[in-house]
DNA sequence: CGGACAAGCTGA
DNA sequence: CAGCTTGTCCGG
């Protein structure tokens, strides 16, 4: 049994008492008697030989049911490829509240097979990619991917189970509905995970699905796979994507990614299929780059062209216009309106940053009640340490300001979206971070205010996280025969993001970063894992044996590189880890 | 993780 | 040396 006990990643062994036998067996939960008290677990092994000299418990109690075997075995494999606990992927693959019995098996709801309709998708495109086992599928954002999910699961026999993993709650209860209404079986996760374990029905759910029962599983698909969703961001970082290609390899099962942008980690893994250069054109909306080189640096944020384009906001039928800028708040950087002096935190230097209270009029940049450092939290009045005066400069406004500013600049109300907030998100003129383009609908403009943040973001990722956010904006606007239009506002207007996003060829991209990927030894080229913590500089003191190469920051955090996947993870797995908290982040999503 | 127990500190 | 804190070990 393996205790469901942060701390502990190691089973023990305990006798099943007859009158429990036929309830038990690998993945069953448990409940066990460890050390003096009761704690829940997980079977993970029947039938085994005991240690010598071990005076065994029985198990206390049944709890319910738990992940089949195949996800048992998959749990012990991603706890090697993410350096985490078993008993955290065996806590992802349970049912949400315990299960005693199964459901009749999915039964189809009449209709018969699905036949026909592949929506725009061409005949040849499908056909292609079921060809293979691991099959990548390049489709552009505004195009339907549900007939490529039809097609691959249209395979599946009777009482199969096959898997569909969508990046969103949303997407997947949509997903859920259409194949209901073709006279699919299906079980949506998280909530019908027993109906998941009876079999016989499609599995769809987000990132978590990846570990939902399905018997005699027949195939896999996981749309939009670039998206950041699938990546679990706290440790263990695994990656629905592929946990869920594994398990289908496991299975002998095909694979399908399926994204408008693959991510060259998909793209090493599988065979690419693309569709007709027509095609991926009609999906991709057209792009105007607004060159900033030229421009007056004091114009800030708002060139002539985004003005005139958000005064024009809402004059046509759907032309609603978004304004997109990754920064929350109201100013990030600020300098002293009398003297220049930047506002620098007294403790450790950082920027401060003017807290944004939402309910303030609009106006120009007046002191608000403390400034804040971003970096340690610590606060400070609101006027200039070197001069006291307390009128800013806000060199790197957030869009909270920029909302003050577009209202004033094209004179009508301005709605704002954040991850936090929504308000006014109806206006025909919305401003927000990246959120923004998850949260409204029928909008004919979409602006990268400042897409050189995306594109130089300190990250080996940035550029396809920034093809990402285009490709977003793409399918937002309903590509090109939505009639909608992406603004980016740039100064590296000859940039390969750019290019890629122009042609409607992500191919352009990938090409030329996987290159520099390799020249700079990044992923795929290589395997990272970033070490963090209080007790981090012992646990990379003992990767030193390893052939890993540890790269300190000073920061008291380490980023761990390794040819691939299979070294990095046994030198992650073969070093002890000291006592104090650790935090081992494979794949980390911010490096 | 959290209980058990040992070693270390304090004040009388 | 009792009474308490802090640290280390280990679980079937």
């Amino acid at each position: 049994m393996l205790p469901d006990v942060a701390g502990i990643d190691r089973p023990f062994d305990y006798v099943v008492p007859s009158e429990l036998d036929d309830r038990v067996g690998v993945g069953t939960r448990v409940r066990i008697s460890l050390h003096g008290r009761r704690v829940g677990g997980w079977v993970v092994a029947d039938r085994v030989t005991p240690p010598e000299g071990v005076a065994l418990r029985p198990i206390a109690r049944v709890s319910g049911l738990g992940p089949g075997p195949d996800v048992v075995e998959l749990a012990g494999w991603a706890a090697w490829r993410w350096a985490g606990r078993t008993g955290a992927f065996l806590a992802t693959a349970s049912p949400p509240r315990a299960v005693h019995d199964l459901p009749a098996r999915g039964r189809r709801a009449g209709g018969g097979p699905v036949s026909g309709n592949r929506g725009d998708l061409e005949e040849g495109v499908v056909a292609e990619a079921l060809a293979q086992a691991r099959t990548v599928v390049r489709l552009p954002p505004a195009s339907d991917p549900f007939p490529l999910v039809e097609a691959a699961i249209a395979g599946s026999a009777d009482g199969a189970a096959a898997l569909v993993i969508v990046p969103s709650q949303e997407w997947a209860a949509r997903t859920a509905d259409r194949l209901r209404r073709r006279g699919r079986p299906v079980a949506l996760l998280p909530d019908a995970w027993a109906d998941a374990a009876a079999g016989g029905c499609v599995v769809v759910g987000t990132r978590s699905a990846a570990w939902a029962p399905a018997p005699d599983l027949s195939a896999v698909v996981v749309l939009d796979a670039h998206d950041e969703a699938h990546g679990e961001e706290r440790a263990p970082t695994w990656n629905a994507w592929v946990a869920a290609a594994e398990r289908a390899e496991r299975r002998g099962a095909p694979c399908l990614l399926v994204s408008p942008c693959p991510v060259l980690e998909a793209l090493a893994w599988g065979r690419l299929v693309t569709v007709s250069r027509r095609a991926e054109r009609q999906g991709w909306a057209p792009l105007e780059v607004v060159d900033r080189r030229k421009e007056d640096p004091r114009s800030g944020l708002f060139s002539e062209r985004l003005v005139a384009v958000a005064r024009g906001a809402g004059t046509g039928a759907a032309d609603r216009v978004v304004c997109v800028l990754n920064r929350t708040g109201r100013g990030r950087l600020l300098a002293c309106g009398a003297c220049g002096e930047l506002a620098r935190c007294e403790r450790c230097e950082g920027p401060l940053a003017q807290t944004d209270s939402p309910g303030r009029p609009p106006g120009p940049a007046v002191a608000t009640d403390v400034l804040r450092c971003r970096r340690c939290g610590e606060e400070r009045p609101d006027v200039c340490a070197a001069c006291g005066a307390r009128r800013w400069r806000v060199l790197r406004p957030g869009v909270a300001r920029v909302r003050e500013e577009l209202e004033a600049l094209a004179g009508k109300p301005v709605g704002e979206v954040s991850s936090q907030t929504a308000e006014g998100t109806d206006a025909p003129l919305v401003v927000g971070t990246e959120a923004v383009l998850h949260r409204v609908r029928a909008v004919g403009t979409v602006v990268f205010l400042d897409f050189d943040q995306e594109l130089l973001a300190p990250r080996y990722r940035a550029a396809e996280q920034a093809l990402a956010l285009l490709a977003r904006a793409s399918r937002v606007v309903g590509g090109r025969t939505g009639r909608g239009r992406i603004l980016v506002q740039t100064r590296l207007p000859g940039n390969e993001v750019i290019d890629a996003a122009l042609h409607a060829d992500p191919g352009r991209l990938a090409a030329a970063d996987a290159e520099r990927r390799s020249a700079l030894g990044f992923p795929p080229a290589t395997a990272l894992a970033l070490v963090s913590g209080p007790s981090a500089g012992a646990y990379v003191a003992g990767l030193e044996a390893h052939p890993v190469e540890v790269l300190g920051a000073g920061d008291g955090r380490w980023l761990v590189r390794a040819p691939d996947h299979r070294v990095l993870c046994d030198a992650l797995a073969a070093v002890p880890r000291s006592p104090g908290r650790l935090r081992v982040e494979v794949d980390p999503p911010r490096a």
